[in-house]
DNA sequence: CTAAGTGCAAATCATTTGCAACCAG
DNA sequence: CTGGTTGCAAATGATTTGCACTTAG
């Protein structure tokens, strides 16, 4: 599973794509045994979790870190370099007394391809 | 509920919230009613919805925008300034080639009375 | 009357979990 | 044998939906 989230078809993965993936690749299995997998991967921090509000959980592979664009049109997660300066997080424990352990930022809109695609009727990718 | 929620007893609330809320208030309903309610308000723009890894989603009245700060122990969602510069924005539109729509920051950590509260062993709010 | 809102129960959806059979060390 | 996996089926948890019934306009 590690090796096919790294081989970069897709970013980020739900459970359901991994499980056709795995499938296709001659791999199948119960989709219990991918839930497993993908938490134990996610739980040994070699993945990291990521919800967005579609109602399907992601799980991407951990890497540097980086914020991530969420495709409207075609659904997909795309990362992007991070936008949030790291000063700012500092600011914001002194001014609200707060502890920041971890952000995310979830953009919304199209990804270049849809956005280029434009207006097109075409149904997502 | 809009009233409700504009009080500021609490910034997010998910559904359960809204619905003991309200009992609480005298103005008991079913579940389903305050299910159909809140979606209304989002649709209407007049909450936006939030989901978070915890499973529930959340409603807030929709204002300037925010970011926010997940505590990990009491599970408030506490709003804070946004934390990215506009110009990021635009940059990121240029390089990537995407358009940029909406988008949504979480930190995760410690509200200030969370951390204040240090590692005393009460339970969490 | 007509559209909108409500309660209740049943249906969905995406996971999660229990358990017995298996497999590697 | 022993712990980690796996498939299958059943259980959860949080919504969502169908439907009959009020209720406001």
């Amino acid at each position: 599973m590690v090796a096919l989230m790294a081989q970069g078809e897709r970013h980020a993965w739900t459970l359901e794509e991994l499980h056709i993936a795995l499938g296709r690749q001659g791999h199948a299995t119960d989709f219990s045994s991918v839930f497993r997998a993908a938490e134990k991967l996610a739980a040994d921090g070699i993945t990291r979790k990521i919800v967005l509000d579609d109602g399907r959980t992601r799980f991407e592979p951990v890497g540097v870190h980086h914020d991530h664009l969420y495709c409207t049109r075609c659904h997909e997660l795309v990362p992007v370099p991070c936008l949030i300066e790291h000063e700012r997080f500092a600011a914001l424990e002194r001014a609200t007394g707060a502890a920041i352990l971890d952000h995310q930022v979830v953009l919304r809109g199209l990804c270049r391809d849809c956005r280029e695609r434009g207006s097109e009727s075409g149904a997502p990718a």
